[in-house]
RNA sequence: CGGGGUAUAGCGCAGUCUGGUAGCGCGCCUGCUUUGGGUGCAGGAUGUCGGGAGUUCGAAUCUCUCUACCCCGACCA
């Protein structure tokens, strides 16, 4: 492709709105527009480096059994309403009405579309398992979009669904997909991790999500120095402490606190050891007891893990913090002075809570707390839960080794679904003994045009981005310097576009009437990983230049020699 | 949806407080110049100052209102 005719519109300052590097650079390098919020469009050279990552799925997805179709992206309410997700979904799912006023919704996901498709298309056992997948766009109507392509409310994905009677069966696809995710995430040249996940709003049992890892990233992941255990910090389990609670040594007493609603205020004003004060944060409780609010401990230092707590039974789900008028109505005192001593709700503690001792909190009585506190003797030790996030040097759950805690971008993630839709929705096939049964489910993403973005969050200097090769809109940029002038340095371009095109190659020509300098910018900008350099200084010694994007220095080369060096080079 | 902010040329910004009819840098166009890291010189084009309503002799500037976008919190590929 010639320059000319494919225009790069390269920007040289930073769009005052893009607050993450690949947004910058996707802007700057004109890989990218923005339309509304969330919505863009993908110029030419980002379309090329999206149609690279999708080819290299459908290669993966294909070899690992799998099959595409393409599904709708407009979605009857009826099937979202015999699923239960057209009450469920909430204000994400973006919801049309035709010009019979019949109910639509633009799809954020297909599992109510691929399982009605199965349930009329499949009727024995004989004709399992199948994977359909389609690489398709999506919408989301997104809270707060942000990032660019990061968090877009119109996005591409991989979706893939599979179909089968047992559970070994589920696990074997489950596994293929997993196996696949890797090869392409490898494939791609990114750094990467798979990590035990949630199963979030989808349902189901088991399920990974594959990040990249990259600073910029929405997720914490904790992983194991020790083993390979790598889990979404949603999901880590945090150990409990593995010393016993020691005996109290100090007498429980009433203390005056005024001005301290923090923790860190107790730590500051009292000398008293963050590890030693507890925070006690007050929410919904569900109808499963008999009370509207419970109390969830954690130590000073801690976090408390929301998806842990609304999975308690007694915790209300979705979590709900309680407004502070209510805590005051309930407890007496407002949040920065509640504890669990002389609390009149259920109360539910972290493990690490549990084996603390001489310890601190409110007394329920504003700007009053009590010290040396001690399960047992100054009151009865609650219910004990796992209900805090993980912290870097914490234990690993499996046992061998510590977790570190590192920022992860989601690009992918497979689930077990089990028959939560096919249930539902009445998808059966007849067994071997002509009984109807329900299909056991599996689902498997991979955010497309995220992965993108991903990729630059990873690789990129100060010059622009850096593409792992398999990604790179183009593999060779020549870039002829005075071409218009110089009628040698013309006809040598010319001629090595040519030879390189019949090569097979995926060639830029340059032929843009510009300085070196912004030439050579623009180019780096756009991340091309090889560069060669037609000039007639290099002409007259019968030599071209090479430079890689990803540094080294620039070689000259005989112009007999190009095949060969460049074929080493991309080799 | 709550909290904060912004809207002036393609991009980045000044001008708004203190009202007098719009400017800078980059980019773009023309000519010359230069030709290995965003060359220099000269000339040029481009704005409903986000929309609407109001105050005023006069509004980018003051008032009201609507809209869009961005940032911080809950969702997720």
């Amino acid at each position: 492709m010639r320059v000319s005719r494919f225009p790069m519109s390269t920007l040289r300052e930073v769009p005052a709105d893009a607050e993450v590097i690949s947004h910058q650079l996707m802007l700057r390098a004109g890989l990218i527009r923005r339309e509304a919020s969330g919505l863009y469009t993908w110029m030419p050279y980002g379309l090329r480096v999206l149609r690279k990552v999708e080819a290299i799925i459908r290669e993966e997805m294909d070899k690992a059994g799998a099959v595409e179709l393409l599904m709708p992206a407009i979605q009857p309410a009826e099937l979202w309403e015999e699923s239960g997700r057209w009450e469920q979904f909430g204000p994400e799912l973006l919801r049309l009405k035709d010009r019979h006023q019949r109910d639509f919704c633009v799809g954020p996901t297909h599992e109510e579309v691929i399982t009605d498709i199965v349930r009329k298309e499949l009727s024995s056992y004989k004709q399992l398992p199948v994977n359909f997948y389609q690489i398709q766009t999506k919408f989301r109507d997104e809270v707060r979009p942000r990032f660019g392509v990061m968090r877009s409310r119109e996005f591409i994905m991989k979706d893939a669904y599979s179909f089968c009677l047992t559970q070994d069966d589920m696990q074997a696809i489950y596994d293929d997909m997993y196996n696949a995710y890797t090869r392409i995430f490898t494939r791609l040249g990114l750094d990467f991790r798979p990590v035990e996940a949630d199963n979030g709003s989808i349902g189901g049992s088991g399920s990974h999500e594959f990040h990249v890892l990259a600073e910029s990233g929405e997720d914490d992941i904790a992983f194991s120095d020790g083993s390979d255990y790598a889990a979404n910090i949603e999901k880590a389990e945090a150990l409990a402490p593995d010393y016993e609670r020691a005996a109290p040594t100090e007498e429980m007493r009433l203390v005056d606190t005024p001005d301290t609603k923090t923790i860190q205020a107790l730590v500051d004003n009292f000398k008293l050891p963050v590890e030693k004060t507890i925070k006690t944060l007050i929410v919904r409780a569900s109808d499963e007891i008999d009370a509207e609010y419970v109390a969830l401990l954690v130590r000073g230092d801690h976090e408390l893990n929301e998806l842990k707590a609304e999975k308690l039974p007694e915790v209300a789900a979705p979590l709900e913090f309680a407004e502070e008028d209510a805590i005051r109505t309930v407890v007496g005192a407002g949040p920065g002075s509640l504890g669990p001593v002389n609390l009149p709700i259920p109360c539910i503690v972290d493990r690490t809570v549990a084996v603390m001792s001489d310890f601190g909190a409110g007394a329920n009585i504003e700007e009053k707390h009590y010290f040396g506190v001690n399960w047992g003797r100054d009151l009865p030790l609650p219910q004990v839960a796992d209900l805090r996030n993980v912290k870097p040097g914490d234990p690993s759950p499996d046992g061998k080794g510590t977790l570190s805690i590192v920022r992860g971008i989601e690009v992918g993630h497979v689930f077990q679904l089990g028959k939560k839709y096919s249930e539902s929705m009445g998808a059966t096939v007849l067994n071997e003994n002509g009984k109807a049964e329900a299909l056991t489910m599996g689902c498997y993403g991979i955010g497309v045009t995220r992965v993108v973005a991903a990729a630059i969050e990873q690789n990129y200097d100060d010059n622009g981005i850096l593409w792992p090769s398999a990604m790179a809109p183009f593999q060779i940029v020549i870039a002829p310097l005075n071409m218009k002038k110089s009628d040698e340095v013309r006809e040598a371009a010319e001629k090595l576009y040519q030879q390189l095109l019949d090569l097979g190659y995926e060639v830029l020509l340059d032929d843009r009437d510009m300085r070196p300098g912004a030439m050579f910018a623009d180019q780096e900008l756009m991340g091309i990983p090889h560069r060669v350099v037609v000039s007639d200084r290099g002409l007259n010694n019968g030599e071209l230049e090479y430079k890689a994007r990803r540094g080294g220095d620039a070689e000259t080369v005989a112009v007999a020699d190009i095949e060969a060096f460049l074929k080493e080079k991309l080799a």
